[in-house]
DNA sequence: CTGTTAGCGCTTTCAC
DNA sequence: GTGAAAGCGCTAACAG
């Protein structure tokens, strides 16, 4: 177990060079002869070196590291996301260093420590909002912060248009004919930020349609099913239940749904719900969603990072397209 | 953006003590008066002081990073581990460098760059087989290397145990009645593996009932809700269909369930399904299933790649119960 | 094009 | 208990 590192020494000395041209030799730098470059590499390859990125990151300044700050890991979005940006920054040779910040004290506590600091040249926030004390103390590692998969404070991001999103889906239902369409709007509880796009496009596709906006037909909770099969149990208990349901993201609609089975009520034919998303499971629940591209936006953040890197000017803002797609879930109401 | 990074040397300067004595004050070491370690901490704190791990790393020696190497990340269970790694590993300041690799290519190619070498103090590969080839080169590591949710080479590991997680479904759907019933075992395409706990625990549980091996009623595909699917309508083309599915997991018999729905067969009048895992979405589809605990596992290995940075001894294996959940996709055979 | 020489910012003997 | 000094392994001027 321990290491039998080799050294540049150990190589430059092996190749007949001084210690700058092997060095140089190694990352391609200029001002090398093609055949001592050529034969440094041959020697390192043969002892199969790899520089120490520690001694390197010191010498150089920088560490070729970007931390991801993700919440709920554990929840397909993030996951596709962070799968996303690994991807295109290892293609850069950019290493990942993973901080997960599941609940409240979690956050606390990295933005207490910032463990992160000095150890990274960027960092990326995954779909969450950074308060403005949040904020202040993220300036203090003083280098790029860029949000995925939403919104964060005044930072650079890349995500979906909810507005658009959500008001994909609430046309969905309106052309279909319902009129009295129930909103499950899903929070982050442990947070207050300004009503999403997904909730302003509800009002404005009811407003828009004519159809009059009756507060009893939204149910707010946290994002997940159990919230959203709890928020549907009660929307059943109204005198006048909804005909169709928009959900705020997939897993909320797939516990609506579980209630409405439970219920003995059909979907689509006495109820119909949409979502969010498009999970991978919502395909298998037959579940009329608007689908997302998740991993492109973590690519896409991903590159966003690396421009920041080589001081390239980025977008500010970035929104990647969502689209309808329509299951077995909605169909027009029963007359 | 540039760092107006404070270095040891001048928290030493202004605590007035020399360098070593910052050094040895800041982390403790022993050998320092209390009065000493308290000014210089001040001092440090005043200035938000932080040690350049870099630096540190150099002269110790060691990284104080562990890598994570995982396969689909946007999948729950992959998530969950991590997340549970992540947290006692953060717990412990061992940072954490994560490693997609998705596909086959992507596993080549990390297995051939080796992108972690010199990166880190050891490394968890997270529930995917590791090969001969594969193993010579993380030797070349030469750092602790475990496994978390399942076993990997000759690694020391943390799992369930698939045989007794298979028995407990099987055992399920045997007391219930069912003598026709179908598996649909899962595997990893890229790899070719001895047949899982798994599958083995449906023939013996089938044995040891007395109930005749039926290999028609056996289906093999990749992980996944949509391959499950398919299977599920290979089995309904059969002449004697099963009156009860086996899934490797939940995604798998999810998937079944779409196929069964739509064919117009009701769960679990017609056919009982039960799976392995408790995903998260399995409550929301009223699924019996075979519970794991996800996090717990990586936990329990975070605490094992800990124990192997101290020196301890390990236990090479170590096990999580599992236990049968049942919902509303089982019940005995209609008759 | 190549070698020498300083550091990068810490940790760690080894004396005092 | 404390400080001086020698690295850790590499990169970046700076001279040749």
């Amino acid at each position: 177990m321990s290491a039998p590192n080799v050294t540049l020494a150990e190589v430059a000395r092996r190749a007949g060079v001084g210690l700058a041209t092997a060095s140089r030799a190694l990352r391609d730098a200029p001002g090398v002869a093609p055949a001592t470059r050529d034969r440094v590499r041959a020697v390192a390859e043969q002892l199969s070196f790899v520089v120490s990125p520690d001694a390197s990151s010191l010498a150089r300044g920088t560490t070729g590291r970007v931390a991801i700050v993700v919440p709920h890991l554990d929840r397909w979005f993030f996951g596709a996301i962070v799968a996303g940006l690994e991807s295109v920054l290892r293609d850069a040779d950019v290493d990942v260093l993973l901080y997960h910040v599941g609940d409240l004290a979690d956050r606390r506590r990295f933005f207490e420590q910032l463990p992160a600091r000095r150890k990274v040249d960027a960092v990326v926030v995954v779909a969450f909002p950074v308060g403005d004390r949040d904020r202040a103390r993220l300036d203090l590692l003083s280098v790029h912060v860029v949000a995925a998969g939403g919104q964060s404070a005044d930072y650079p991001y890349v995500s979906i248009d909810d507005f658009q999103a959500g008001w994909q889906a609430m046309s969905h239902l309106i052309h279909l004919g319902h009129t009295r369409v129930a909103m499950l709007e899903a929070i982050d509880p442990d947070q207050s930020v300004p009503p999403s796009g997904r909730s302003l496009a509800y009002e404005r596709s009811l407003i828009d349609a004519g159809i009059p906006i009756d507060r009893a037909l939204i149910r707010t909770s946290a994002w997940g099913g159990e919230e959203g099969a709890a928020s549907m149990g009660a929307l059943l208990g109204l005198s006048a239940p909804p005909t169709a349901v928009y959900a705020h993201s997939d897993e909320v609609a797939l516990g609506a749904m579980r209630t409405l089975r439970r219920a003995g009520l059909r979907i689509p034919d006495d109820v119909s719900v949409v979502g969010i998303d498009d999970h991978p499971l919502a395909a298998l629940a037959d579940l009329t969603t608007v689908h997302q591209p998740v991993q492109l936006q973590g690519r896409l953040t991903g590159e966003m990072v690396l421009g920041l890197l080589r001081d390239d000017d980025v977008e500010v803002a970035v929104h990647v397209p969502t689209e309808l797609v329509v299951r077995a879930s909605t169909a027009p109401p029963r007359r």
